[in-house]
DNA sequence: GTTGAATCGGAACGCCGGACCCGGTTGAGG
DNA sequence: CCTCAACCGGGTCCGGCGTTCCGATTCAAC
């Protein structure tokens, strides 16, 4: 935990290996080879490894950080008014942006781990979890899902939406499906 | 197109390969190296290299012959009384069939071919959307869907699937989203 | 300006996996 | 039985990528 006071230089590399590498990540997933992120950063592959220590864990702090965000927007709505729109504009906002950045994807895909089940995804994994469970106990959602669920149900529709982008149909299957049947 | 009578042990080989190559891609899907299935099979890498052009190749042959099975499955459903409960239960079938079957969910993430989308899944592609219409034109699934979507929430499902395994509630929110609400 | 330590960059290494090749072997026809 | 073409096997080549190393360079303190 020690923060060395890093030196001017290498403080503007590593942004700019950060900034490259969200970049990069969200077009082509974990696929792009690390010598191409140190390409657009305008760096050498020895600069992004001083920075750090494997290509997975650039990966998870690229990853992390979108995730969070994600969280932050959970708690936020956790004081609507109406807690079943809440929870399905939760839900559709986490798909759509997360369809568009292949990162996440990836990150989702890899079942051990990196995604909403790693131990940086805690945030997200209580957030919406209170989320739902208030939108259940508003009569909005069917009683028969919880959180792990919810997250599985995610991962499907990004899958979907990978498959046919064009159709905007997918998200709402889901969503009609998640809908308490009164 | 020549077929020049395959020497007796040249067909034996070619027969164990396949069937080292359907287990072992239902277990790691693309991921299993080429020597590994050489291995299982019994046989050296060249020999597998004789009867395939290609991993690739030797991979669309296993698919494409499950893909086929689930077309004909959907070709005898189509005479079933209840259109909506031959549907839901070839869905149903379907997507519980390929989630324990890796290649199958590999195939399908590729967006690019080796799927149901590919040439050699026209057959499937047909059946199941015929299916897919008569169970709309008897009233038990929602118009808004076409044979891509249909093919889009199967990937979901099987995305879904793998994210959670163990719970079946996943595939029953997608199908209760498909249903007409009347 | 001088100094030396932190940082940079990209060449080099090792590994892994797909594709190919060639010396030995096997099987079917004469 | 003999022959030879087809076939077998695994050793080898090759490209790609993550990682590491080291000489050159740059920053900042004195």
């Amino acid at each position: 935990m020690d923060k060395p006071v890093l030196r001017a230089d290498a403080r503007r590399n590593r942004a700019k290996v950060l900034a490259a590498a969200e970049e990069a990540f969200a077009v082509d997933g974990l696929a792009v080879p690390l010598d191409e992120i140190a390409r657009i950063a305008g760096v050498g592959a020895g600069t992004v490894y001083r920075h750090f220590p494997s290509k997975e864990a650039l990966f998870q702090a690229v990853v992390v950080e979108r995730v969070e965000q994600f969280a932050k927007e959970a708690r936020e709505l956790l004081t609507a008014e109406d807690p079943g729109e809440a929870f399905f504009g939760f839900f559709k906002r986490v798909v759509k942006q997360a369809s568009a950045n292949r990162a996440l994807c990836d990150a989702l895909a890899e079942t051990t781990g990196l995604g909403f089940n790693a131990n940086a995804g805690t945030g997200f994994r209580s957030a919406s979890q209170a989320l739902l469970t208030r939108a259940q106990a508003a009569g909005a959602v069917r009683e028969d899902i919880d959180g792990d669920d919810l997250r599985a149900l995610i991962a499907g529709c990004l899958a979907a939406e990978r498959y046919s982008p064009e159709s905007r149909h997918l998200v709402r299957v889901v969503v009609d499906g998640l809908r308490k049947t009164v």
